[in-house]
DNA sequence: GTGAAAGCGCTAACAT
DNA sequence: ATGTTAGCGCTTTCAC
């Protein structure tokens, strides 16, 4: 069998009897090209099957036109629309994504930044894995050049552009509204706490104990978990095993709440009147199970979108000098649904 | 601003005083360069900070190690679970993955195509739009040598290797299953059978009435709907409103499933005593809403992950005449849960 | 086991 | 408005 070549714009300048210049520029809609010569390198262009190398332009003008992009788990809701967000902006303005997944582990997402480095992306949005000890493979992209922002999930150490959510101001905002619904005991499941956005969110419901003059000692109780429905659910069901009583439950995401709604149910107690429940991201299914869950709307699609337009402003940015990195705050809002509201 | 260059392999033969071939074989682990050269070369390399080029490797070898995706919307979970497959499989040997999101458009899947194949990936892994009436888009590839592979959906016109699940056969028997629950009408709520999927998923419906000889012109309703929560809400209640009788629904996907018993329970029905309602595709909200839905699991990320292999060993088989295309079919099952299960 | 040299397909100075 | 030319960074054939 043969390979048969692909056809170059050489092919097409021979075709015309011009030279492969000329092909490019007319391809490329170069100003400096008549308008007649560029209809018979296009016309001719699709009679012979010509297909743009974009290969070889990036080689030759060091740049990808690609921008790369690490999320802990693409199956997550939040990750994958906000990936969508990515998409549509980066598409918008010429650019492909490369997606890696970290699989939350370290070592896998040093791997997924070389493999991004040596496909030379134009830039890297990452949202970091749960367990990063370290930094270095992160500082290896800023030292070759190599723009990397944060989106959702930040790295506290490494100074670059970020676009989160106010996390901590809407945990507090969730958090008052659960103490005003006559309650004695909030019980919080979260996650790991050296992740930004679930510190953020722990440190919110402490703002919102300490304006309303709660004691956080006796009417507050905390436990660390892995966020998904069965570890909630078995956190709650060994908490009621051991008697330890509460009449809220905030689960730092909404796999965690509903996990607790469904132990607790499955025990006896009622949604909202026993105890009331909240979770955290808004995922379709949230307002769905019965009772729906009040939660906390973030916007990751425009997450994503912000993320990208600024990342694509950054590298087309003439002088980067002048661009500092800065911290782009989207608003998140409460959802109050039925698990929380009680008829006092 | 200086731009630095980056360290190529010419700066590390010249700093060891030796070929860039050499370099080049070292790096690559080329067996006849000698084990002290190769040491050598990687120590430098590091010490310089040496990034491998991918841009230029694949330029030269007229090979990506790249290969495109293109999804419908990669927001749904079978999908994003699908992609996570295919993309642990690809990196596994060595491949990057390159996503797109069709948005069940024609145009903009034709468009993604394009992108890929400047891209020069070297295969291509797709699930077709839904209004898919062209397939010039998709010959386009095949006439470049690009293959293109069909997972999930597929196009009946396009002769190419399938990896698919036997829909049809797990659709008749969860239509037995609904039959054999003491019923008299079901109601289906169906999407676009001018997509595979639903088109198999429709036929095995049949294959169960005829089976069962049951008449499908007195004892089956059939409606074509965008399959979302909200059309199908909004379906049933029309179906409601106009004293449609039916006593046992069966969603096309699980998101149909739960708007569906979302607006029964509303009316007043009862799950499973009054009517019976079943889904498809597992998503993981079938088994948390109440009661927990009946439903289809299909192995998505076995299918990525064979789609993803398929595809690699065509790539990397060296006589491609010896290969035909073929289709793979994965088994999917029944998971009977609550909301179709009677007491009879 | 290592070197020399050509070239993948495109772009962009520079020249005319 | 078009042509000439060099080269992006790597691989690979052919020498030795």
């Amino acid at each position: 069998m043969e390979l048969k070549k692909s056809v170059t714009i050489h092919d097409i300048a021979k075709a015309l009897n011009i030279n492969s210049s000329t092909v490019s520029r007319a391809l490329n809609d170069n100003p400096r090209v008549s308008a007649k010569t560029k209809k018979l390198v296009h016309d001719k262009a699709k009679e012979m099957h010509y297909q743009y190398n974009s290969l070889a332009s990036n080689l030759r003008t060091q740049k990808s036109n690609t921008i790369g992009i690490i999320v802990p788990h693409i199956t997550k809701h939040f990750f994958s629309t906000a990936i969508s967000g990515i998409e549509e902006e980066a598409h918008k303005a010429g650019y492909n994504v490369i997606i890696c997944q970290s699989k939350d582990s370290e070592q896998l997402e040093a791997k997924n930044i070389n493999t991004l480095l040596s496909s030379r992306v134009d830039g890297i949005l990452i949202s970091p894995a749960i367990k990063t000890t370290t930094v270095q493979h992160i500082q290896k992209a800023m030292d070759r050049n190599v723009p990397i922002f944060f989106f959702d999930r930040y790295i506290d150490e490494i100074n670059t552009t970020r676009v989160i959510t106010n996390d901590r101001a809407t945990s507090k905002e969730l958090t008052l509204h659960l103490l005003s619904q006559n309650i004695n005991k909030l019980a919080v499941l979260t996650g790991d706490t050296s992740v930004s956005i679930y510190e953020n969110r722990v440190k919110g419901i402490y703002d919102a104990f300490q304006q309303s003059g709660w004691n956080t000692e006796s009417r507050l109780i905390l436990q660390q978990i892995k966020l998904d429905v069965d570890d909630a659910y078995t956190a709650i069901n060994k908490w009621l095993d051991e008697n330890v009583e509460f009449d809220a439950v905030f689960g730092m995401n909404d796999m965690a709440a509903i996990g607790s709604q469904k132990a607790l149910q499955e025990r006896g107690f009622r949604i909202p009147e026993d105890v009331i429940v909240a979770g955290f991201s808004n995922e379709p299914i949230s307002k769905l199970v019965s009772p729906p869950i009040t939660t906390v709307h973030q916007p990751a699609m425009e997450i994503g979108k912000l993320a990208a337009k600024k990342m694509i402003n950054h590298i087309e940015e003439k002088d980067k000098s002048l661009l500092a990195s800065e911290t782009a705050v989207l608003e998140s809002h409460l959802i109050i649904r039925t698990s929380s509201q009680r008829n006092k």
